[in-house]
DNA sequence: AGCTTAATGGAACTATAGTTCCGTTAAGGG
DNA sequence: CCCTTAACGGAACTATAGTTCCATTAAGCT
C-alpha cells in the first residue's frame, strides 16, 4: 500500500524550509537565493528542498499557500471609517516592519517571474480581502454607503497606496499615510465610487 | 590625455543592450535572466555586458536611469476630474500593455533586489509624479481642491490602485478601473482629505 | 591620414547553482 | 515490536552563470 506521509518528520522540515526562506526573502530579497543555503540554514539537506520544492519560485509559492492559511482577525469598530483605519494601520504596521516589508516585497517580485507563484500570490490577496469585506457589507447595511457598492473594491482602495509606497518610493507608508489611505476609500465609498455603474 | 569617449560605439553597444534587456525582462521577468542572452541578444559580446554593467541589478538601474529621461507629454483637460482620468487612463494603458505592464512589473521587483536599482526607481517615480502635479496645483489656483493639498500625494492616489492591480490580481487595470481610480482621488482630494494635518 | 588607447569580443577558465546516485533514517501499519 | 518503504541527506557529478586574458577594432586627437 503507497501511504503518503504528511506526518512528524515531513511537516518539520517543511516548516523549518519555509521559515527559512522567508528569513532569507526578507533579508536578501529574492534575488540571489539557493536553495542549498536555505536547506543549509533550515538544517535540511539540500537534495530534500531540491526534490520537494525544486525551484525557488515553487518554495515561494508553497510559503504563500501557507500564508494565506493563517487569518488575522478583523477590527470591528461599528464605523466605516473606523474599520477601515483599523485595516490601513495594520497594513502599514506589517509593511513597515523590518522582517515583513521586505518579505512582502520579495513575495510580490518572485509573483513577476513565475505564473504558478502569481497564482498563489493573487489566492492570498483575495483571501486577506474577502476576510475584510464584512466590513463594507455591513456599511451598507447600516446605510453609510450605497447598496451596490464594491467591498472588495474599497479594501483595495485602502491597501493601494499603502503597497504603492513600500514598492515605489523611498518613504514606507507611516499611520499618517495609512489614515488617509483610510479615509479616501471611505470619502469615495460614500460618494458611490465603488457602485459599478450599471 | 585620460579622454571618455561617449560617442558612437559605446552609445550605440548600450542602448543596444538597454533594448534587449527591456524586451527579456518584460518576456521572462528579472528571474533567470543572464547578461550572457542578453549580450546575445544585442549582438554584443558578453564580455562587455559584464564588464559595463556587471550584474542584471545594475543593468535595470540604468535602464530606469534611461526611461526616467524620456517624459511622456500631460494632458490639460481644464478640471481635476479631466485630468486625473487622463492620467489614469495612460498609467492603465501602459500596464495592460503586452510589453510595458511584464516590464513594469519586472522592474519595480528587480529594485526589490538591489538598492541602487531601488534608487533609480524612486527616482523615476518621482520625476513621472512631479509631471503631472501641476495639474493638482491648477486645480488648487482654480479652487477645486483646497489650498496645502499635496499634489504629490493625489497623483499616487490615482495610479496605486491600478499598480496594485497589476501586482496583485489577476486582473489589469482597465478603464474602468482607471476611471473609478481618478474619480476617487478627485473626490477625496476636493474633500481635503490630501491636505497634511496642521 | 596616422597614432594612441578606450572599448570590444572570442576563448579559455573558475565558481556556483542544480542533479543524480545510493546508503541511511524513521513514519506508520501489522 | 518488527517490517516495509516514503522521505531524508551526504558525496560525487553536470550545467550554467560569471571572470580573466589577450588580440582586435574603432573613437578622437593631431
Amino acid at each position: 500500500m503507497t501511504t503518503t506521509r504528511p506526518g512528524g518528520r515531513s511537516a518539520r522540515v517543511r516548516s523549518a524550509v519555509l521559515r527559512a526562506a522567508g528569513d532569507m526573502l526578507a533579508e536578501q530579497g529574492f534575488g540571489h537565493l539557493d536553495l542549498a543555503e536555505i536547506g543549509r540554514r533550515a538544517v535540511v539537506g539540500k537534495t530534500t528542498v531540491y526534490r520537494r520544492w525544486g525551484t525557488v519560485a515553487a518554495l515561494v509559492a508553497d510559503l504563500l499557500d501557507e500564508m494565506a492559511e493563517e487569518s488575522l482577525p478583523r477590527t470591528d469598530t461599528g464605523t466605516l471609517l473606523g474599520d477601515l483605519t483599523a485595516n490601513a494601520r495594520l497594513v502599514a504596521d506589517t509593511l513597515t516592519d523590518p522582517r515583513q516589508g521586505p518579505l512582502f516585497a520579495a513575495l510580490i517580485a518572485s509573483a513577476t517571474c513565475d505564473e504558478r507563484t502569481a497564482q498563489a500570490l493573487h489566492q492570498f490577496y483575495e483571501t486577506r480581502v474577502a476576510e475584510w469585506a464584512p466590513c463594507v457589507e455591513q456599511a451598507i447595511a447600516r446605510g453609510e454607503v450605497p447598496a451596490g457598492t464594491d467591498p472588495g473594491e474599497v479594501i483595495r482602495a485602502v491597501s493601494a497606496p499603502l503597497y504603492y509606497r513600500l514598492l515605489t518610493t523611498a518613504t514606507p507608508p507611516d499611520h499618517t499615510v495609512a489614515d488617509r489611505a483610510a479615509t479616501a476609500a471611505a470619502v469615495a465609498a460614500e460618494r458611490g465610487v465603488y457602485v459599478p455603474a450599471e
